[in-house]
DNA sequence: TAGATTGTTAATCGATTAACAATC
DNA sequence: TAGATTGTTAATCGATTAACAATC
């Protein structure tokens, strides 16, 4: 193991959860080890690389044998803290905002949208879910009591910096963004993107 | 202008549409000229880094004066190839597969989906946004006949690789998949992924 | 002209990969 | 033991940033 307090690249932590979803799929195969070669192939990464993404965070595999799948799977819920209880928040109940809310069920890992908000009187006051959307006005005390630490963002892009203004002046630590908009966040909030628009842009360059 | 045929790197080709959609932005409020510090400061990209990437593709900028906005765009969108009409299939119309269609009208450059297409019985013949959901069977033909370059995965995880081989196989050239899976495709596919689970999960990392 | 800003080269920084001793 | 595979150091590769001559 390492020496402590190494700064985690950012790229590092992302292929973490990639791990994650590949190890799950074993440990349900009934697979019990695995080797840095077999990930490798698998997920298309060296396996240098995913050996020492490994050893960042402590000495999990035995030489000779590869890592034990349960154990790993545990090491790295622990290390991208999916093993506590998350409460999410997500604003806009529109078309996207309820697919998202349904997949509730895919994400397990204690991570749980436990409020819903939006600005339109018409969406205020349905359920989605089992879950009343909100009016925005309520958002503060509601991420406050219920401890919200991280906001999903679904609202147009010309509204996500107001609304994650809201949610981090709320007490919100992290915010997962939809909107095509780049999100302007104090010190210590991180900001992550899933905007399908750029993603969909990049793809038409590689086209012929 | 630097010498021809050098090869871009992805990083590039992804921070492109964030000009674009930047760029567009400036347009709408009349905005003539940007310098590149001026874009720096707005997407939290250095400056330097920003007139190297439009470099690759050509003497874009004027000494003294920086970008036309105008201008620039119409090149960025010739760069990604945004400037011609790229036909978009999508597969897998649940809830997520709903949300994205509707987002057709956002995604003006003229990329469009064309084609649903879905294997449950019971969604097949349904209607969303005046285009009918057809069964998989259908696939292959229609994908051939629309021209289609381009397709949407919106199926769960465990069928994502299956919809891949089928659109490969009928002529498709890219992917956006929304399936928390990888997917392996032939050389020269182009596979992009929008997997918000692996995003929100690696998000609770920076918790605390 | 003086000030601003590009395009590009060189310097730096960081991430990926190769190699291998340690060891199961 | 022999074969396999880890953890880690060193080498390589690539991307970002600084610096500056050219020039509007």
């Amino acid at each position: 193991m390492k020496t402590t307090t190494e700064k985690i690249s950012e790229a590092v932590v992302r292929r973490l959860p990639v791990y994650l979803r590949y190890l799950t799929e074993l440990l349900t195969n009934g697979v019990q080890t695995v080797s840095s070669q077999d990930l490798g192939r698998r997920l298309d990464l060296n396996p240098a690389q995913i050996r020492k993404d490994l050893a960042y965070f402590g000495d999990f595999g035995k030489k000779g044998i590869g890592y034990d799948v349960e154990y790993l799977i545990e090491k790295i819920r622990q290390i991208l803290k999916l093993d506590r209880d998350i409460a999410v928040a997500l604003v806009g109940a529109g078309n996207l905002g309820k697919a998202l809310s349904n997949y509730n069920v895919y994400l397990n890992d204690n991570m749980r949208i436990v409020a819903l908000f939006d600005s339109h009187p018409s969406t205020v006051g349905t359920h989605i879910n089992n879950l009343a959307v909100q009016p925005m006005e309520e958002m503060s005390d509601s991420v406050k009591q219920l401890h919200v630490r991280v906001g999903i963002i679904t609202v147009p892009g010309s509204e996500a910096q107001k609304v994650a203004d809201d949610l981090v002046q709320a007490g919100v630590e992290a915010i997962l963004s939809f909107a095509p908009a780049i999100i302007k966040v104090k010190e210590g909030v991180r900001v992550h993107y899933a905007d399908f628009t750029t993603e969909l842009q990049s793809l038409a360059f590689y086209l012929e």
